[in-house]
DNA sequence: GTGTTTTTAAAGCCTTGGCTACATTTTTGT
DNA sequence: ACAAAAATGTAGCCAAGGCTTTAAAAACAC
């Protein structure tokens, strides 16, 4: 135990990791929007700008303003005054989004976190969760499902 | 199955989920502030804007409207060209936050996420488990460690 | 003690993601 | 067909959280 490995305490990857949350924040509205337009579509058929803002518990304009950004990121196409629909890449995004949600709940529903709050949590937690955490759930998952 | 039952697969709380998620969100930077000012004053007596800055990532003058905004709420202290210091409330907060952090990433270890992924990814976890997940994350890890 | 370096402050710009208010278009009911 | 209602668009406001640039203060070296 050295005085440099004692010193070592403060890790100079500590601006990474919030680096790196912050860049998951930024992507996760768009995936809210991308996953929630892919469900609207399979319920509906079309995604509208009252249902999305509806469920997404916002304001029309709001919704407007992130489907506006969707298209700009070459998500979703839409021409005025009607539905909204996501590109190859969109629906690509949204499935990834949707089996990565469910592995969330189902991660937290199996150390005991009550489902209902487990829906709730994962709304957040999702984005945040790396392709290699994710792995991690599922072998975990596999695991305990074959008891 | 009448046409109103097939309708009705749209859960009506979805919107307070979202709303729930950037509320969550919201906090997630005061929260980070308020945990690296306590470290730096633990570590080093002080918390200057500098260390802050740089320990985010970010540059210093974000780290200066960040500390503004920690007190306007009441969360911080200082006065110019001092270091800055957190209330009884602030350093409260930090607290919590810095055992909500370490649990996260002990459970994320304890379902098999490699140490350095749980600690990068708890960074941004961290600020969506809610209070009933995390005590379920706990007594996860209390029934694990009885083994 | 003076000069240089480091730190902090201050001003101003940008994007995102909320909102309200108002205008326009589409849909619906009769 | 047409009036009323609903949906969508548009403009403009705000706060948060990034940034760069410039100025002032503090700390340091000599
Ligand atoms: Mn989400
Ligand atoms: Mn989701
Ligand atoms: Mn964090
Ligand atoms: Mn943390």
């Amino acid at each position: 135990m050295t005085k440099d490995a004692e010193d070592n305490d403060a890790p100079p990857n500590q601006p990474e990791r919030f680096q790196q949350a912050r860049a998951a924040q930024a992507m996760a509205i768009l995936e809210d929007y991308a996953e929630m337009i892919s469900d609207l579509i399979e319920e509906m058929g079309e995604a509208r700008i009252t249902d999305i803002a509806s469920r997404m518990g916002v304001t029309h304009p709001t919704a407007t303003k992130a489907v506006a950004r969707l298209k700009r990121e070459g998500l979703a196409v839409s021409r005025p005054y009607r539905g909204v629909f996501l590109t190859d890449e969109g629906a690509d995004l949204a499935e990834r989004v949707r089996a990565r949600h469910r592995t969330v709940v189902h991660l937290l529903v199996a150390v005991g976190v009550p489902p209902e709050t487990a829906e709730m949590d994962a709304e957040g937690l999702e984005h945040h969760v790396s392709e290699i955490t994710l792995k991690a759930f599922e072998r975990y998952l596999d695991a305990a499902a074959a008891k």
